[in-house]
DNA sequence: GATGTTACGAACTAGGTAGTTAATTAACGT
DNA sequence: ACGTTAATTAACTACCTAGTTCGTAACATC
């Protein structure tokens, strides 16, 4: 008869199952770590079962590392957005860390997936071809800034691309990957909205002051 | 006969085997997190066996907590013996951010077992009573180095103790936390001996030229 | 509307894993 | 020397958990 529209609800339909799966599991695994996560709790959460899940991804550590690969998929796609060439260097250095700041605080599932990798020596993101040769554009774009703020004379610290990053990260990162030790040592819990603004502040002034070089000794 | 000297080899010896139960948990926790570690691979890495694990601490959770305990009481341990009160602002705030720096470098058995602990929720720490309450020292002694750099005019950005020792624990602690999936993916060991010296440096400068407000905007 | 293929589900298995039971032995005071 | 208690051991259990088996229902194609 009528043929069926493609809005319809299908029945059977891998993409979206697939997809479940991976949203599902990526909870799991950020909220439990790799070892405390459970495949029948996986499914239990789905509208599917477990067997999809080796129908699918084969075993708990394929869909392990398909949940890495496509977090780190989208943060690739938001870097590629920034767009800091236009301004002067010490504009684009605060900006560029400005804007690791907000991808951060959007994507603290994927700040957890990296901490449970951590702790299992990277040992996952290793085994995947997709993740193991990422190399970063971030790291071309900051080589730039820092060479323009050298010549323009704004940037007096010697400085080398991976530490500026590395610095960057590590303030992006702390405070929402060690927000609950923090939170519960000092009384305050870093990643709460009454905080976001000045600590993003914070991080600019940081890589500024660090690079106009009044650190420096003496 | 002759009474045995202390030093003699017991057979049986309780803080011994509490103790080597503790040391050989760590190790096992921090290698394989929570949920990952295995009582019997604990056991099995003794002289003692697993009943003993019971006798001692009744189970794997309340072993977890008491690995926490020792590790943060080493930690407090080391902190108590800072002293920077004589020093003038600048250099007592770069000699606490290299002090920190060392301290974490120092302990990375610690810095793992937080990471853990995040990824949880801290809600081991949070059950145990000898943590949950642990105000720390350090900020008091930052809230006093920051009011004599205003007082003195060497510092001009306006900064909160819990922000300061923030910024100075996430770059100490992101270089050990993340060490294995900065390496995988940025080809650089942050935690290699060659980029020890200069990191130190970089964390005291950082916050240096945080403070004198040189990344102020205009 | 028959046929082959893809997607799916219920029930099962083998091995792992935290926690126990109960017997045994070393240390120590008297 | 002897009884009491703390420390230790081996074997055990009940449950959990990743991964499988096998059968079936939906879809596409002709």
């Amino acid at each position: 008869m009528t043929p069926q529209p493609a809005t319809r609800e299908r029945r059977r339909d891998a993409d979206r199952t697939r997809a479940e799966i991976l949203k599902v599991a990526e909870q799991e695994f950020t909220k439990q770590g790799y070892a405390g996560a459970r495949v029948d709790e996986i499914a239990a959460l789905m509208r599917t079962t477990k067997r999809m899940i080796y129908y699918y991804f084969g075993s708990k550590e394929q869909l392990y590392i398909a949940v890495l690969e496509k977090a780190y998929a989208e943060v690739r796609a938001a870097e590629r957005t920034v767009d800091v060439e236009h301004l002067a260097p010490v504009e684009a250095i605060r900006t560029l860390a400005e804007l690791t700041f907000d991808h951060h605080d959007a994507h603290r599932e994927f700040i957890k997936l990296v901490a449970i990798e951590n702790i299992h020596q990277a040992e996952h993101i290793r085994k995947s071809e997709a993740l193991a040769n990422l190399g970063t554009p971030v790291l071309d774009l900051i080589e730039r800034i820092l060479d323009a703020g050298t010549a323009s004379g704004d940037f007096v610290t010697e400085a080398d691309a991976i530490d500026v990053h590395m610095m960057i990260s590590a303030f992006c990162v702390f405070r929402v990957a060690n927000q609950h030790t923090f939170g519960t040592l000092f009384g305050r819990d870093m990643t709460a909205p009454e905080h976001r603004a000045r600590q993003r502040r914070m991080v600019g002034e940081m890589i500024v002051g660090y690079l106009r070089g009044e650190g420096s000794l003496r």
